[in-house]
DNA sequence: CTTGCCTCTGACGTCAACGTCAGGTCCTAG
DNA sequence: CTAGGACCTGACGTTGACGTCAGAGGCAAG
């Protein structure tokens, strides 16, 4: 079969990164490679849902460290008193993260509102 | 009346961000500042409120320069087609980023699920 | 065997939103 | 009038997640 493993540039279309990217999640310990003989990178086809992953957590704001740390209660299904408390401090802090562009959005939507209305005294300018 | 106007000191903390921060935003176009003859900064009482908004459009990932082009139009409430589809725009960005949020809360919901439930082959481990 | 693309390892560059320090001025309480 | 905190303007430092470049090796095609 072709295409059970991967190099680097195949996994970095196929997840949409780059490979410097790449190469920096497993310097952060984020993301491991097999090595061939010749010490190139190869990946099996699950790492493109890993590398997704990973990209989900950096958008919510999380950090290198924090990735690393979560990641391996992830993988190992290993739940420790700890590594819960991580993972539901993280859930908490998107949550409130969800709250706050929630808030924000509406404070946009009110100032739009204001922006359209001329009974606000707005200026509507044409083309 | 006193505190008609404040000095930068009372205006950080007031809106809870850094002397440092109120300078910068200044510097970006973001603030406006009244200068006193011996060219200290003054803020009227309603600057708090827009150092609070800034901090809410930084915290939805708008950058300085993003962020200095919606300002001028919530201020002069005055809409151009631009003004408008720009501040359409940032509205969409922040509900993807909702979209995005909630979908990564999901994910880690369902790992908080796998290592919380043994029937996973999820090994708890207490201290 | 060579051409050309992919990959490797350093290692320095970048960018934004400030932090921090230096050296000097201002202002208010006592 | 003087001490000490608040303020001023540069200007350099910081941090994270990569970008980018240099120099060298690897690999499938022709």
């Amino acid at each position: 079969m072709m295409g059970v493993t991967m190099r680097i540039g195949e996994l970095a279309t196929k997840s949409g990164v780059s490979v410097r990217a790449l190469r920096y999640y497993e310097e952060q310990g984020l993301l491991a490679a097999g090595r061939s003989d010749s010490g190139q990178r190869h990946y099996p086809e699950p790492a493109v849902d890993r590398v997704q992953l990973i990209q989900m957590l950096y958008g919510a704001g999380l950090s290198s460290r924090t990735i690393a740390e979560l990641l391996p209660c992830v993988d190992a299904k290993v739940s420790t008193p700890e590594s819960q408390a991580r993972l539901a401090a993280e859930r908490a802090r998107i949550d409130e993260q969800i709250t706050a562009l929630i808030h924000t959005r509406d404070r946009l939507d009110a100032v739009i509102a204001s922006t359209v209305d001329p009974a606000n005294g707005c200026t509507v300018v044409h083309d």
